[in-house]
DNA sequence: GTCTATAGGGGGATAGAC
DNA sequence: GTCTATCCCCCTATAGAC
């Protein structure tokens, strides 16, 4: 795989522009064609490097959600020990989980189109995304239920795990429609510093993961 | 269009099947090969009552996003009648937005896609149905939007936006990739009462919407 | 109105020259 | 290692028979 002496930069370039474009266009409407054009390397040399269309999607995926993970996991982890064995406030807990990713989806690098490719992963059905996703995810959502779990003990289990797929919906309609929410508010609401969204999306958050959990709230209606 | 007498179970046929293949395959992987086998009706039916695919998958989608809005804004203004000018508590404003789609997405009828359509839609990028879901979901928005503002007037136009996205978040990722929370809770957590599942995200949201805002939410990470 | 046959265009993958 | 040419598949859309 990596006994040879080249530079690779033609690996590293397919991946930016077929980052780009299958952020752009979609993993099915962009072709191996147009990518390659855009990155300027041979048609062939995506099978060369990553025997098939589908190794590339999940690579270019790959490269993105591991770094990220690793990020939410470590900046909960030095927020644990911060707090010296105390449970960690549940503000703390969401800006581990928001931040490294705000930072990718709002930063210059190729990495802001990470979140138009995790969308089309959860969107497209039946496919072979879905176990990656599974995968990388596993133990992001393992470490942040059992924070949660010991911020929020009034809590039961089941409850902690539908709060936090509230939580995650939330922030993740939020980054990656940001332009429905640009056209509903007719321009006057935008993703533009990460603080600022930061702020907004924690504060609800922490509210709804606080509430009073109300077993009579299924009232009837009509 | 509806001037002969035909009584065209075949265009229904088709948008059935083709309802339930584009969500389960995807609109392009479906083909309308696929589909018009599915439907058992002649691969040239689709051009000749549809004319292109494209308005093919538009059509499935109208059928129900029309309905599904209809609902929401009929219910919201029945909450609105019997607040006899006062204005509607969050909750019911919630149960207004949500009841609806989760009727659709929790029933037996094909409207059980629906969301699975609309994850799609949201996630393919520059896609000619991006128009179709702004028009279709304008007033919806605005009247919902008002709605909220009247009960929380301690907020600003510009929060109400950010919160309502917020909202739309958590309940647009629950429903259409309940399997993710499934996954993830190792089968504890699932889509199986209406009412459970709203009485759980209606205390979340409230509480969300209510939360104080906090301007200094924002404090500095490090 | 419905079906068949086919046109016409891309697509992914590969074999073989350089 | 890199590039070119090509194979073969499947797709949408349409023209024309029934």
């Amino acid at each position: 795989m990596s006994l040879s002496p080249s530079r690779s930069d033609t690996k590293l370039a397919i991946l930016d522009a077929a980052e780009r474009l299958f952020a752009t266009h979609g993993f099915r409407a962009a072709s191996l064609r147009h990518l390659t054009a855009a990155a300027k390397v041979n048609l062939g040399a995506v099978n060369y490097h990553f025997s098939t269309k589908d190794e590339l999607v999940l690579a270019v995926l790959r490269r993105r959600i591991q770094p990220v993970n690793e990020q939410r996991i470590a900046m909960l982890t030095r927020f644990e020990k911060e707090a010296g064995g105390r449970p960690v406030a549940v503000e703390k807990i969401l800006e581990a989980l928001f931040r490294p990713a705000l930072q990718l989806a709002l930063g210059r690098s190729g990495g802001r189109y990470f979140v138009r490719l995790i969308a089309q992963c959860l969107a497209e059905p039946d496919s072979y995304l879905q176990p990656l996703i599974y995968e990388e995810f596993a133990e992001r959502n393992r470490r942040f239920h059992a924070a949660l779990a010991r911020t929020l003990p009034h809590l039961s289990n089941e409850e902690v795990h539908w709060r936090l797929h509230f939580v995650q919906g939330a922030f993740f309609h939020t980054v990656s429609n940001a332009s429905v929410l640009k056209l509903s508010s007719k321009g006057r609401c935008q993703l533009v510093s990460i603080d600022s969204v930061l702020g907004k999306i924690i504060t609800f958050c922490a509210a709804g993961l606080q509430a009073r959990s109300a077993k009579k709230e299924g009232e009837k209606c009509k």
